[in-house]
RNA sequence: AGGCACGUAGCUCAGUGGGAGAGCGCUACCUUGACGCGGUAGAGGCCGACGGUUCGAAACCGUCCGUGCCUACCA
């Protein structure tokens, strides 16, 4: 290939690589504060540092990327932060795992130095995924990138911590708490996900003190019987009417345990009588409130039985399951098993079933923080899109219950608590006190806790903007113009970051939600890592290119859908960035020479060119609207059909023969039109394909009236009215059938495409005939005639030896003298009339019904009488045809 | 158990009150000077089932079947 020319396929990956550093180079993403255009603002929704790329992210960040630099082009101060979460407890996880390959543990080495682990790690490996972000092209201002653990970031948490503290909406206290066993911390409600286990009710005799009889229990967890304090029953309930207040003997136990009533035991489930443990197990805390029953702690952080288990101490929960049950059966207490199907709480983190554990621990009281958060929803100071996710917002709002934030691991923001060693007064401080306030003693000792990770991602769109300072950027940009989410985090980061943005900034953090789909393998599961069942956006890329990632992607980002993604489909949309490339290079191919700038010349004649530049407008207007409102599905698919089924499909082929041909003004005319409307659509693209977009960009600037240095800088093509042109896209639609009739009868007919026909076409009104003798080249080019007749209907004979169809108000006769077969040209055009008259049955049905007459809107009567009418017509016409037809068959056979 | 989606061409999915659509796949033909990652033509659908509203339903309502997701304290 020789130098300047373009590769005959598009070689994406030399291009992707190309770019992206030019962009970020040239500082095209860099956001500025003291713009004066109006600002356009995103956070990214900060992906875990340990984390790779996956699909989930690819489509929200392409969806974010979209709306940047659509925005960008529309003349925006554009800011898209962003950054990654320190995410605790899993980057502890994957950091403790190192150390147990070097057969260290966290606690062998202390918290200071697995700390500077952690950030060994981070400054080693946490970089990954940004890189992967760059690689999908995202247009994020890297200068800005943030970090939840930064120092800025820390000081906001802490100044907040301390201020609800002083507010009396943080305390620490003791309570039920969903405690992981492995990763040894305290989990938020929403942290535990449930998860179907198939498992077993034991049924379990408990002997009445009295030695009249037991009562029998029922439990998926025998293991806890060692903890039990009371036995409840309804009081409702017959069976046990009379027993409230006795004594039964705990088995495997010397202890003695009252039973009690209550109408939250359901009658119907098990045996209706039910074993209360109130240390592990929320409800069961519940009654020792009313009941006032003992509390007794059998199962400590680890998972191990605690010394309260006496002989069965020190032994895992689930090997203390198995031997109790063998204990039980020995002892003739365990009356029957059965299988039994639950949702058991397990750690979103580990996936180890947690256990409820009364515990203390630092809350947010989050009620009062919800409130304001659910009316700015409804006073549409925020708006969610789809907006059915507000009933899912609302709904977790209304039943939120405090929130714990305190974890006990090591990797994240230390509380800011000190405890006085000496009065044992808690003090709360942005900055560590240097002696207690009460006693004035100097031994204070740092709560050793660390907080929530979503502590910290609540604050993400102030504190990325230097909040608590009062900073150009948070003026410029707060509240941000739109977040871009998928529903799984609406309730772990969303809702929260309402909650702090209006209590902290007295603002909402955004406008507008974006809540797009979750990408689901074939069988509509979620995409998850232990199920095998990811597809890698990376492997995607490198297979396809990131321009048709992106754009499926995008074409599948249908509102309120889950994408069940197919590599079929991106396979697909490579195809189509390379039909984009080859448009390209046959017009570069074409502009070598002329001279430029190309633009829409004064006054265009042309019908092909009125018509794509009319068509083009309606385009430019539709992507607008498509994006203005997160339709991005219909974004992809507006592009996809102008650039390849308008553009490249007619009015390319169209403008062909002015290319080549020796006509010096029509080829003029030709390349500019040509060349604007191509360069317009890489604009309209360009969000989506940012890649391919600025290669050919940058390849017809020596042409272009933009002397940017690049298409992200270029502006959004204006709207031109006059340039709309409803006739010309009528008499090209009229131009296009009669071309389609012609190709159809050659494709039915069999007659090989290399194979010029002479076409006979008769119209009834003098317009069409002005309009194909005009447009004769057209016709004969694209649908390969050696001969074009034109006559008035009536006037001009049919020829015989032709076959022949309607379109519309004229009648195109394809000449096949003496290739004609009549057998099959009737059977063909019997063909055509009983699907007609199918048709036209359906709408004669329609108007011979009176209430049709009577109710249905006149325009579509009107409409449907004109078709009618037509299909009348046409049928009647090609009966004749096949009258004709079957006389020339007979003649011939005769 | 409750709530929310979704069942449209072989596959993946658009369309949401008035003519059943796209991509891929399939069939036939084609080295037409951008592209075979292409071109032209074509086959393929009682729009999950039943009932209702309506002049008119794939679309709106109800019931059922199937699938998926979310929420819940029946141990």
């Amino acid at each position: 290939m020789s130098e300047g020319a373009l590769a005959k396929g598009y070689e994406f990956a030399e291009v992707e690589s190309r770019w992206y550093s030019f962009w970020e180079e040239n500082g095209f993403f860099r956001a500025d504060q003291t713009s004066s255009k109006p600002p356009f603002s995103v956070v990214i929704p900060p992906p875990n540092v340990t984390g790779q790329l996956h699909i989930g992210h690819a489509l929200n960040d392409t969806l974010q990327d979209i709306l940047c630099r659509y925005k960008r082009l529309k003349g925006f101060e554009v800011l898209w932060v962003p950054g990654t979460d320190h995410a605790g407890i899993a980057t502890q996880n994957v950091v403790e795992r190192r150390l147990a390959a070097e057969g260290l543990t966290r606690h062998g080495i202390g918290r200071e130095a697995f700390q500077e682990r952690v950030w060994e790690w981070r400054a080693k490996y946490g970089s990954i995924i940004i890189n992967q972000l760059k690689r999908l092209g995202a247009s994020c201002d890297w200068s800005r990138e943030r970090f939840t653990m930064d120092e800025g970031l820390s000081r906001a948490v802490r100044q907040v911590f301390v201020t609800l503290y002083n507010q009396g909406l943080i305390y620490r206290g003791k309570r039920m708490i969903n405690w992981c066993p492995r990763c040894m911390t305290a989990l938020a409600n929403i942290e535990v996900e449930g998860e179907e286990l198939s498992g077993a009710l034991y049924h379990i005799r408990y002997p009445l003190v009295s030695g009249k009889g037991a009562l029998i229990v029922a439990t998926t967890r025998p293991e806890t019987m060692l903890g039990d304090t009371a036995v409840a029953v309804n009081p409702q309930d017959n069976r046990y009417r009379g027993l409230e207040g006795q004594m039964v003997a705990l088995p495997l136990s010397e202890r003695h345990i009252p039973v009690i009533a209550d109408s939250y035991v359901e009658r119907e489930f098990g045996t209706g009588a039910l074993k209360v443990t109130p240390a592990h197990d929320f409800n069961d805390f519940d009654l020792r409130t009313r009941h006032n029953l003992d509390i007794l702690q059998v199962i400590e952080e680890r998972g191990q039985m605690s010394e309260l288990a006496g002989p069965y101490a020190g032994m895992d929960r689930f090997a203390c399951r198995k031997q109790i049950l063998k204990d039980l059966e020995k002892g003739g207490f365990l009356v029957k098993t059965e299988p039994y199907t639950h949702r058991v709480g397990h750690c979103y983190r580990c996936h180890s079933v947690v256990e409820p554990m009364l515990s203390l621990q630092w809350f947010v009281s989050v009620k009062p923080l919800a409130q304001k958060a659910m009316e700015a929803v409804r006073e549409g100071k925020t708006k969610i899109v789809p907006v059915k996710w507000e009933n899912d917002y609302f709904n977790w709002m209304e039943n939120l219950e405090d929130w714990c934030i305190s974890r006990q691991i090591w990797w994240g923001h230390r509380i800011p608590a000190w405890f006085c060693k000496d009065c044992g007064e808690v003090v709360v401080s942005a900055e560590a006190p240097g002696k207690c306030p009460k006693c004035s003693g100097s031994s204070l000792e740092q709560e050793s806790d660390v907080l929530d990770t979503w502590f910290s991602s609540s604050l993400w769109p102030f504190s990325t903007l230097g909040w608590p300072d009062k900073t150009l950027e948070l003026q410029k940009f707060y509240p941000t113009s739109t977040l871009v989410t998928a529903f799984d985090i609406l309730f772990f980061w969303v809702a929260r970051m309402m909650m702090m943005g209006l209590r902290f900034m007295e603002e909402v953090p955004f406008r507008e939600v974006y809540v797009h789909a979750l990408v689901r393998d074939a069988e509509g599961h979620k995409m998850s890592k232990s199920k095998g069942n990811v597809i890698d956006p990376l492997l995607m890329m490198d297979k396809y290119g990131t321009d048709a990632l992106r754009f499926a992607l995008t074409a599948f980002a249908v509102q309120g859908r889950d994408i069940k993604l197919s590599e079929e489909r991106i396979e697909g949309y490579k195809h189509f960035v390379n039909k984009i490339w080859n448009a390209a290079r046959l017009l570069l191919m074409n502009l070598e020479g002329f001279q430029g700038p190309i633009d829409v010349p004064e006054k265009i004649t042309g019908l092909a060119h009125r018509w794509i530049l009319s068509r083009f407008q309606k385009v430019t207007a539709e992507t607008c609207h498509a994006l203005d409102n997160y339709l991005f599905n219909q974004y992809a698919q507006l592009l996809y059909q102008f650039l390849w089924h308008e553009y490249c499909d007619w009015y390319l082929e169209i403008v062909k023969p002015d290319l080549y041909g020796e006509d010096m003004e029509a080829g003029r005319v030709a390349r500019s039109v040509a060349a604007a409307v191509l360069q317009d659509v890489l604009v309209l693209l360009h969000p989506v394909m940012p890649f391919i977009t600025e290669e050919i960009w940058q390849r017809m600037k020596p042409w272009s009236p933009d002397s940017g240095a690049s298409i992200m800088g270029a502006s959004f093509p204006k709207s031109r009215p006059e340039l709309l042109d409803p006739q010309a896209e009528e008499q090209m639609e009229t131009v296009m059938s009669v071309i389609l009739a012609i190709r159809n009868i050659r494709g039915e007919m069999n007659v090989a495409p290399s194979l010029k026909v002479e076409v006979v076409c008769l119209c009834d009104k003098d317009s069409h005939l002005e309009l194909l003798e005009r447009e004769r080249r057209m016709v004969c080019d694209l649908a390969k005639c050696s001969g074009l007749t034109l006559g008035k209907a009536g006037e001009t004979p049919k020829p015989n030896q032709a076959a022949g169809t309607v379109v519309g108000n004229i009648e195109v006769f394809v000449i096949l003298k003496d290739i004609l077969d009549f057998e099959s040209e009737s059977a063909r055009l019997q063909k055509e009339i009983v699907k007609l008259e199918k048709e036209f049955a359906m709408t004669s049905r329609k108007l011979s019904n009176d209430d049709f007459l009577q109710k249905a809107p006149p325009d579509v009567i009107e409409k449907e009488r004109e078709k009618n009418g037509r299909l009348g017509e046409k049928i009647e016409k090609l009966n004749r045809r096949l009258e004709i037809m079957k006389g020339l068959r007979e003649n011939k056979t005769t």
